[in-house]
DNA sequence: CATTGTCAACTACAATTGTAGTTGACACGC
DNA sequence: GCGTGTCAACTACAATTGTAGTTGACAATG
């Protein structure tokens, strides 16, 4: 019965923890100078709220605490993007991709790698 | 500085009058049956703050209150999906629309569809 | 025209989120 | 061993969100 969710701010503190774990705090609030604008409790905050929802762990080790994320990255994209999915585009998979082949500012190259992509699904549905 | 968002709630009452729109409450309250399993009173509170939110007026037209959108679906669609993509593909177009295409279960059809947008993108970059 | 139903407006209230401040314990330097 | 800094733990507090209940005015009905 987890149903907590990653708030906008949390998922912030999330990627640096992702990133760069296992880490301390004050590593996670030193790596977001400049990505967040939130003091070093703010930060502290998120974190334990994270601990709270068991999207990361807290360890003792030795004489510092460090940060572990409990849960992968992308399960947790994954989670998100079928409810931005559902919520935004009703389900319906193709007018989102669509939205940001259209809109997406996409350069030439990855343009040709979404092509590869496509020629590439197995579609044995 | 209408920096409100959709929430959503508010979205599943969004959608509703974006599609019947120029509706009343109970029209709305009467769409969602099965869709949202909430008590009119709920219905009725959303619509409000989405009133107050501006994304939604009100007009009191003979003997009913009549809603109707004021923000088209598309833009914010535009909108939530540029916030969606910073979130979770920190501003990446390309791992999003990848994420879609390989976890999105599309039909062949949409496949195709798409091939063909990717066509016909204007890469005037 | 008194009764009753409907609905907009107002109120309620707990949980979550954003954004921190305060405190108390331990650690490090002198 | 005493001061000082750090940091985890606890507390704070307003705004937003989810989920309604209450009230008061107007409307249709008998």
């Amino acid at each position: 019965m987890d149903k907590a969710r990653i708030s906008e701010s949390e998922w912030i503190v999330m990627e640096e923890i992702w990133t760069r774990h296992p880490v301390t705090a004050a590593e996670v609030v030193e790596g977001l100078q400049g990505k967040a604008d939130w003091k070093g409790q703010t930060i502290r905050t998120l974190l334990t709220r994270l601990v709270k929802k068991a999207f990361v762990r807290m360890i003792h080790k030795e004489n510092v605490f460090l940060y572990e994320p409990l849960v992968e990255r992308a399960s947790v994209v994954e989670q998100e993007s079928s409810s931005f999915l559902n919520r935004v585009f009703a389900g319906s998979c193709k007018p989102l991709v669509l939205h940001f082949v259209e809109n997406g500012e996409l350069t030439v190259e990855e343009i040709e790698e979404l092509k590869r992509a496509l020629e590439g699904i197995d579609t044995n549905d």
